[in-house]
DNA sequence: ATGTAC
């Protein structure tokens, strides 16, 4: 990106201004560099979202945000619904509530390290990942509507997982405003068998240790201390979001028309809130949550089942679970008023300061805990959220490294069996079922993740609390 | 991300 497009707020703060039919400015948090790194097509999503009606403060991107389907991934946007406000499929994006639930283990490095290799091989073989995987479980049309409707309680209610689970979830680990009826037979057809599944793509379940903590304060307060071992599971809600997202983007596309919003770019289909389409869109995205916290929370179970197996002292507790492609009714103060606001996040992780009643009394005072994934080779962050950020980001931050390379071109770089061999001679382990996906998710196709978390850090929207290195991983 | 190009 064209750095001279931009105003320099500060050293992590760039402003597009508010020209032509822009309605507020754009905001992009980020080192020189990693602007300067970002393709063009961020700068000009970011200025199609400061055109949509009733949008508030600024259309915002995060340090790792790229080109994105209508929204840039790393986007964040909310909208006032009393102000003619909208909401868009391309600003929660296809993968509905992906998101990092990260459990505790009890142990520290030293305790695992002789079983590592049995416990990862056991997870692998019962938590099923890779594309079109499917579990044990088996819903009929009225279960999925159960399991929608649910969330991670549903998951608890059949016995996977524990009530004590659900605080350290967003939302109490389901969202009641979720509408199972916006969902389409077809959307549900596609997750019968997939509940509790991992899919694949970026998404993983790592064991990793805490290598290094930056606040030590913080991470008491999150029960971490170096050498812990942990296991952060990265997944969301399947084919079903999927196909929520392809269903609504013809829905909104009407919608756009009938409402006549002006659309700069045909991904940026939306709809009013209050309108009927509107309202089916974010009670089928509210579904679609649920769904994502229901495989999590199974898959959190099935892992528990795996470690005890092999690790009889593990203690498997959940730190806490966070969703990064929502779209939530919050409220925020902007300009010194309160206001209801439909939050867009896509590839953006919820960071909320301290203080916000949302947050787990446990951590309020120290803020969201927050986790950004790596890739594969590199380490992975915690952090919490700061007051700076919800004031200035409605409580968001950065969600991963980002892509620097796409998935066709890291196929010709690498091949996936070197990958992995490279990341053994690292002391990695790595269990896949499919050699092209690690290939595509080869660490170097992903930027620094080091340089974007600082920039988050540095720009002030979520404070680091701790580095974690991985050891083993299941890939999708 | 995705029954990896309905």
């Amino acid at each position: 990106m064209e750095i001279k497009s931009l105003k320099k707020i500060n050293d992590f703060l760039w402003e597009l201004p508010p020209l032509g039919e822009m309605r507020v400015p754009g905001l992009i948090f980020a080192s020189q560099k990693l602007v300067e790194e970002m393709d063009e097509k961020v700068r000009e999503q970011v200025t199609n979202v400061a055109c949509l009606p009733g949008i508030v403060h600024a259309s915002i991107a995060m340090p790792d945000a790229h080109w994105g389907y209508g929204f840039p991934i790393g986007g964040v946007a909310a909208f006032d619904a009393e102000e003619g406000g909208i909401i868009s499929a391309g600003g929660v994006g296809f993968d509905i509530s992906c998101g990092v639930r990260t459990l505790t283990t009890g142990l520290t490095r030293d305790e695992i390290v002789p079983s590592l290799e049995r416990l990862i091989d056991k997870i692998f073989q019962v938590v099923p990942a890779g594309v079109g995987s499917e579990g044990k479980i088996r819903l009929t049309p009225a279960q999925i509507d159960d399991v929608l409707a649910g969330g991670a309680k549903w998951a608890v209610d059949k016995g996977y997982g524990f009530p004590e689970d659900l605080g350290y979830i967003e939302e109490g680990g389901y969202v009641t405003w979720a509408d199972p009826k916006q969902v389409s037979d077809l959307a549900k057809k596609r997750q019968f068998r997939e509940v509790g599944t991992l899919g694949s793509g970026n998404h993983y379940l790592e064991i990793q240790h805490v290598f290094e903590i930056y606040d030590a304060e913080a991470a008491e307060a999150l029960g971490i201390k170096k050498d812990d071992i942990l296991i952060a599971i990265h997944c969301g809600s399947r084919a079903l979001g999927h196909q929520i997202g392809t269903d609504y983007l013809v829905t909104l596309a009407q919608a756009s028309k009938k409402y006549n919003i002006p659309i700069r770019e045909r991904e940026l289909v939306c709809a009013p809130i209050n309108s009927p389409e509107g309202k089916r869109y974010f009670g089928a995205v509210g579904a679609g949550i649920n769904c994502a916290l229901a495989n999590r929370q199974v898959i959190s179970h099935l892992t528990r089942e795996a470690a005890y197996e092999i690790i009889p002292q593990a203690k498997l507790e959940m730190l806490f679970d966070v969703s990064h492609n929502t779209c939530k009714v919050e409220e925020h103060v902007v300009d010194g008023k309160k206001l209801r606001l439909y939050v867009h996040r896509k590839g953006s992780t919820r960071a909320f300061g301290p203080g916000r009643p949302e947050i787990p009394s446990r951590f309020r005072s120290i803020g969201q805990p927050v986790f950004i994934g790596g890739t594969m080779g590199t380490c992975s962050f915690i952090l919490v959220g700061t007051e700076f950020g919800t004031e200035q980001a409605f409580g968001s931050a950065c969600h991963g490294a980002g892509r620097s390379m796409s998935r066709k071109r890291a196929t010709k770089t690498w091949r996936g069996d070197t990958v992995i061999k490279d990341l053994s001679a690292k002391g990695i382990i790595i269990r896949t079922r499919s050699y092209r996906g690690v290939a595509e998710e080869a660490p170097g196709a992903y930027k620094d993740v080091v340089e974007v978390v600082n920039a988050a850090h540095q720009a002030g929207l979520a404070k680091k609390v701790a580095m974690v290195k991985p050891l083993a991983c299941v890939k999708g």
